[in-house]
DNA sequence: TAATTTACCATAAAATCCCAAATTTTTCTT
DNA sequence: AAGAAAAATTTGGGATTTTATGGTAAATTA
């Protein structure tokens, strides 16, 4: 269980208080290695790319490997200075409250537009909130996309033109 | 054991409860790396597809070996965005309870007009989910098309490399 | 102090568990 | 090979737990 998996619709409050789908609940809580019996489970948002209209969750484990990966990166770099703003700067750390719930502070709700609902989807070892409404326009192009292609064309065949193992 | 077949028509009650054909838990569990004596078989029923008129079911390792194969595709590229959305957003974790059945949320029950009973038929590494009534057309439709071959026409002559397409 | 954030409590709806009745299939015995 | 017994399967109903969400009070901070 170290995948997040799965989608839903959850109510934001006026104290930008959200429900974080169950499952990716227990996502978190095992990948964060600090965590136990009585602590809340921590996470990390990352909100600092302006072309992507949501904000992007990270488990402990994914955003230390992102540090890692970060940190071996020649000092000064063009590559390295964007990154360290992205994950170190425009991030924010936070945690899961006793009833499940996350709190996304009014600037972040400001940054995808999200006011009375947000939308959860998994993307593999991190998870995105959208706008509801941003993600159905999104999703819609997707669905155009794939139903102008063959009735027996495959979405798997996208696996076989990347480089095999 | 590690490949379904068979087909069978089952019972789907109020509560979206139906049963698992028997020979299928066994494939189900047999593929699924984190069973033990006492745990549930896992499963990954992935329903985004809007083409497909049923419920894709994949066990635990066939879909880690999509997964892997995700993995592998550039970050950022459309097909890959495509297959995180069908994959890890559009699919439902879930497991087999303690009388091998599951259970089958509304959302999923809508997405392929099932209500009373479900038609289950396996395909290979996964089986699939159907309003029983949906999948009789289509088996008509191919009934119809090899009755329109030539009596001597043998369906395995697929496997020779004839038309592919 | 005023405003915001955090902790705590409450409740309805939904998902899950537990027990059990009917079947059906398999095994055993004659 | 037939019948009886045992085991496994399919299905149903009720009780229990979890989840989603709202409200109020306490605490922090600007």
């Amino acid at each position: 269980m170290r995948r997040f998996r799965g989608e839903s619709l959850h109510k934001v409050d006026a104290k930008g208080r959200v429900s974080i789908p169950a499952l990716f609940r227990r996502v978190i809580q095992a990948c964060d290695p600090n965590w136990q019996e009585g602590l809340p489970p921590e996470l990390i948002i990352v909100y600092g790319d302006a072309r992507r209209p949501f904000l992007e969750c990270y488990t402990v484990e994914a955003i230390e490997e992102v540090d890692r990966k970060i940190d071996q990166l020649p000092r000064g770099s063009a590559g390295r200075k964007t990154l360290e703003r992205l994950f170190h700067g425009q991030s924010y750390p936070t945690s899961i409250d006793e009833t499940g719930r996350l709190v996304l502070p009014a600037k972040l709700r400001q940054k995808i537009a999200v006011e009375g609902e947000a939308y959860f989807i998994a993307a593999g070892d991190t998870f995105q909130i959208w706008n509801p409404s941003r993600y159905s326009e999104d999703q819609a192009k997707t669905e155009a996309w794939l139903s102008d292609q063959p009735d027996d064309f495959d979405p798997l065949s996208f696996l076989d033109g990347g480089q095999e193992g």
